[in-house]
DNA sequence: TTCAAAATTTCAATCGATTGATTTAATCGG
DNA sequence: CCGATTAAATCAATCGATTGAAATTTTGAA
């Protein structure tokens, strides 16, 4: 329960059967979770998909909910060491207070570009960040895990950088409100893709896309 | 099938039997598809909470699925009627060719705040503009309806005048994902409410949150 | 080092409950 | 009275979860 969460990717050589049989019901369910949701997936899809049995979830997670907990603790965790959330961890707040409007505005579209890279989080990234983005839009215990690991820190320290190009205070409610919207705009467009990609008129939202949008961020 | 959606909202002297059942049943699943989301909603909550029977659904719809594509429907028929979408329906492509740029952009920032506007969607536009969040995030029949039919003639007004802003060609792929960016600031907001309350400090998102959204909203 | 006992993990089978949908009979309105 | 609609009962299928036994791994005394 409050023991290390799972690693999504086991080192090579792993040989622990209980931490392979974790690992496969973990990155399972977080496929699943991610494209079909987490009331849509059955137990027993994600224990066979998996290789698992279907007490296994039982016996490792307790239950099904238990399990969509720990694909949270699993996705922030990694995204905290290796994702977007990293890249602003580099920063101190006393240095940004030092930086000039102008290189905040490359600080901030440095930021966004990161946050668009997915090579940082590995082959499982686009699945990753489905199931991120997924549970962001519903009310659950998952996103507090989420926000608390790898979203608040990432907002403030996007704050603190807005706060040097409009002059108002970091905390204001017009900065925050204006950090979110950078992110917000990079976002969306995996939040609701089917959309897009119907207006686009595109097939797919790949690395030459999120060039397209990148260079349509709007950061002023 | 074919038919004409269901009415969201009934004249208030209807006595038709099956014209009331069909309305309690759309409207009960508009609001529990919106929050707890079609595959956590049973068709028996559907009957209870509308004071219908289980075949009910059937009788009038067939299934849920199609009833999940009724509400669909009506949501489509009224927000084209009554919505944002309406609001772009009032300009014609001739009239947006000779705007000047900041002509355009004027328009922009008033289509805009119609689209945050709830007024014109009556009583039900939270529920209605939730089921519509939600169905735009998950690849189903529904999408192609809700885009056919509420999104696709406002997309491309705002590319029109996007374009007068950029230069661009209208349906050049640039001024496209800058249109939908343009939505995508205001509308993202709804879609991770969960995350914005937390990252805000709100308890909700009322009129005075959305006027502070529509104020960071950039539009250059 | 050896090997049986103990602990851990997996397995097939099954639990009661609920799902979407259907059937049959009663009820309603015209 | 008749067709339209509802109500109650029930369908097979699937849901999440549990069971006790089998298989596996770990442990500990000799």
């Amino acid at each position: 329960m409050t023991s290390k969460p799972v690693d999504l990717y086991l080192q090579p050589g792993t040989q622990d059967r209980t931490q392979i049989t974790r690992n496969a019901l973990v990155v399972t369910a977080l496929k699943l979770f991610g494209t079909k949701g987490f009331d849509a997936t059955s137990t027993r899809q994600i224990a066979d998909a998996s290789g698992a049995n279907i007490a296994a979830i039982s016996y490792h997670f307790g239950s099904k909910e238990n399990l969509r907990i720990e694909v949270a603790r699993s996705v922030a965790a990694h995204m905290g060491q290796h994702g977007p959330v990293r890249a602003s961890a580099d920063m101190d707040n006393e240095a940004i207070q030092g930086l000039s409007p102008e290189q905040a505005r490359s600080m901030i579209r440095q930021h966004i570009k990161i946050a668009l890279d997915r090579d940082s989080l590995g082959p499982l990234a686009d699945d990753i960040l489905q199931f991120f983005h997924v549970e962001m839009t519903q009310e659950s215990p998952v996103v507090d895990i989420l926000f608390d690991n790898a979203l608040k820190h990432s907002h403030e320290r996007m704050c603190r950088l807005v706060s040097r190009l409009n002059g108002e205070a970091w905390d204001s409610e017009k900065t925050k409100v204006a950090a979110l919207m950078i992110f917000a705009q990079v976002m969306v467009f995996d939040l609701v893709r089917p959309v897009v990609l119907r207006s686009m008129g595109w097939d797919k939202i790949g690395p030459q896309e999120r060039d397209t949008i990148l260079d349509a961020a709007w950061i002023n």
